[in-house]
RNA sequence: GGCCCCGUGGUGUAGCGGUUUUAACAUGCCACCCUGUCACGGUGGAGAUCAGGGGUUCGAAUCCCCUCGGGGUCGCCA
């Protein structure tokens, strides 16, 4: 080793101690007579001190180093004088009083501050990541990130679960996201594809008789990139044979709650994890991903809205629409123009529009509200509306009259978009909650078929099993889904195990019996084999480590992300192939 | 594909029709000075065809249009 301690880790009991420390000089502190270097390594920093009249060449060594250079330097712990402590810094009592100091490699000037965390154009961050990943904040968050995985496999191995690995060049099944397609040398015209989940492969290994399996699987959809959404990105991928919805959601409780306590002991959590149904999320918060770290709740107000004059309500009820509302404490002050920025906002959210009630006098009728709908309201009316909501003087109702989709979605980004405004969002918090009863299958207007809500692989609950002929769009999944802090974290079911319902719910989404065969045949034929009961869930370790470390975006808990247009703008990927790779690939790009 | 935001020395910002723009500030860089700093300090210096192109105007970093690049989002993500 060029090194004997490690720069973050020196502490008082070292002092007296000689130690040689390698890194790289984060800042420079040059004083004529005495140079100070902040030296860092993986592990932190440390201060190094350089006296001319120490040493003589070391001192002149230093004074030549700059921000990046590798540096190794010998020299003696000692305490720091009194009243130069820096509490700041971990290792702050002590100093580094320096012998010698060899330049290992000196470093061009960097194109942004490692030293300090300041924003920068992001294509600069993904060209150099070598020095951004060297900023001290993304190293924590690369840090964490192995804590969490090496946490999740400690407790599951422990639990009794076995790590399998899947293979990533799998059979293309095209449903559902665009698969990343790879060609075969040995079988010209023929592609394999990457894993969308190892979804088949895990339910395969319960007929296989694992039990108990679970893996940090890499996944890949080739769908246009997000703050939370990168072409291939890490999953928790685990399944569980002879369990129910309670196994896995207590399971997932105690995994995600002991993971908190462990690698972030300092975040709250709501206890025991909330559970919605997704009836209930939709209805309250707009959404089947809720932030409940906040109130703010919709409610529906489609009973009062229903008997008023006012014909753009009373029209939408007429569709089949609904009347919902957000009531925003303390906001009836807003001007014409914040209140038109709100109307805009929701009509970016796919509303027609939105109504607003600034409550000035709560008890007094329409006379204490300011709004435009108020000469359509009762004096009755009004006050319900106003009871409705537990409306306050001072606060605002934002009311929107469309088709449910469309409500719910405006109120529910509104709602979001308020809670950020009144500063409403503790960031200590991580509210998880189950959301759970979400329906089986879809209606997909535009094509006219049934689509399943998350995958086809789900079984429908057991008491709703007669509706699967008559009304499939009443049938509920046993699926749930882990939401957090309004973030989509998880989602899981207990699967289909029986052949015949499995191929029943592929009929009902209008596949024929070739189509299944050709890309189901595997899974069905397993099935028939003895399949256990099973069910699992699959948990985006992104985005868990992005809300654990507080980021925006899951790009900063990735070490080498990519760009919204799915490059690597490090390496240059994606590139042209050779025309050798081409031929012998037996491919021809089109166009040439 | 739609919508929104952004693009000014290496980095981050200010400037948003002319005046104090000969483009400012901070930091970084270079040189010199400085023996207890820790975002050290001081003095001086180099460094920008204001993303690119077109237009409006007597005059454009500033207004308009197009293109390019980046980000957010809708669609999409079984």
């Amino acid at each position: 080793m060029l090194k004997s301690h490690r720069c973050g880790e020196l502490r008082k009991e070292h002092i007296g101690h000689k130690v040689v420390l390698a890194g790289w000089v984060h800042r420079r502190r040059d004083h004529g007579g005495m140079v100070f270097i902040d030296l860092r390594d993986s592990s932190g920093i440390v201060q190094v001190v350089f006296n001319p009249q120490t040493l003589k060449e070391a001192f002149h060594t230093a004074s030549s180093l700059r921000n990046e250079y590798v540096v190794q330097v010998v020299g003696e712990v000692t305490l720091r004088p009194a009243g130069t402590e820096n509490p700041k810094l971990a290792t702050g009592e002590v100093e580094i009083v320096a012998g010698e100091v060899v330049v290992l490699n000196p470093s061009e000037t960097p194109p942004f501050y490692v030293n300090e965390d300041e924003e920068v154009d992001e294509s600069l961050c993904l060209e150099n990541r070598y020095l951004y990943l060297r900023r001290p904040r993304v190293r924590d968050n690369i840090v964490l990130r192995h804590k969490v995985i090496k946490f999740i496999r400690d407790s599951l191995d422990a639990k009794g679960f076995i790590e399998i690995e899947t293979p990533i060049l799998i059979k293309s099944t095209p449903e559902g996201a665009r698969d990343y397609l790879v060609p075969s040398r040995l079988n010209p015209g023929k592609f394999y594809a990457l894993p969308q989940s190892p979804q088949q492969l895990k339910q395969i290994l319960m007929v296989a008789g694992f039990e108990k399996y679970f893996q940090i699987a890499r996944c890949f959809r080739d769908e246009d990139l997000r703050a939370d959404r990168q072409p291939e990105f890490t999953q928790l991928d685990l399944e569980m044979s002879f369990v129910d919805e309670e196994d896995v959601l207590q399971l997932m409780e105690e995994l995600l709650t002991s993971l908190v306590k462990t690698v972030k002991p300092g975040m709250e959590m709501l206890k025991p994890f909330p559970r919605l149904t997704y009836m209930e999320a939709m209805e309250r918060y707009g959404t089947d991903k809720p932030d409940v770290r906040f109130n703010l709740e919709l409610r529906d107000i489609s009973d009062i809205a229903a008997d008023t004059d006012f014909d753009i309500f009373r029209a939408v009820l007429n569709r089949g629409g609904k009347v919902k509302g957000i009531c925003v404490p303390g906001c009836a002050h807003y001007t014409r123009h914040q209140l038109d920025d709100l109307i805009q906002l929701s009509k970016d959210y796919g509303a027609q529009g939105l109504i607003t009630m600034a409550v000035t006098a709560e008890s007094s009728g329409t006379s204490g509200v300011k709004s435009v709908a108020t000469k359509y309201l009762t004096q009755e009316q009004t006050e319900a509306v106003i009871a409705r909501f537990g409306a306050k003087s001072g606060d605002l109702l934002l009311i929107i009259g469309d088709k449910s989709e469309v409500v719910n979605k405006a109120l529910g980004e509104l709602r979001c978009e308020m809670a950020r405004r009144l500063d409403l969002l503790n960031h200590n918090l991580l509210a998880f909650a189950f959301i759970v009863d979400f329906p089986l299958l879809e209606w997909n207007e535009m094509r006219s078929c049934w689509e399943t809500m998350h995958h086809p692989f789900t079984a429908p609950q057991q008491k709703d099993m007669p509706l699967l002929d008559s009304e499939p769009g009443k049938v509920h999944g046993r699926h749930y889904d882990v939401v957090c802090n309004g973030c989509e974290l998880g989602s899981g079911s207990i699967r289909v195990h029986q052949r015949q319902i499995q191929e029943k719910i592929f009929k009902l989404l209008g596949y024929s019996e070739a189509e299944m065969q050709d890309r189901f045949g595997a899974l069905l034929r397993a099935l028939e084999y003895g399949a256990p009961p099973h069910g699992g869930i699959a948990i985006g370790l992104d985005r868990l480590v992005m809300l654990l470390a507080g980021e925006k975006t899951i790009r900063e808990v990735i070490a080498f992300p990519k760009n919204q247009n799915a490059e690597d703008l490090m390496f240059g990927a994606p590139s042209e192939p050779d025309k050798e790779q081409l031929d012998e690939l037996n491919l021809k790009l089109k166009g040439s």
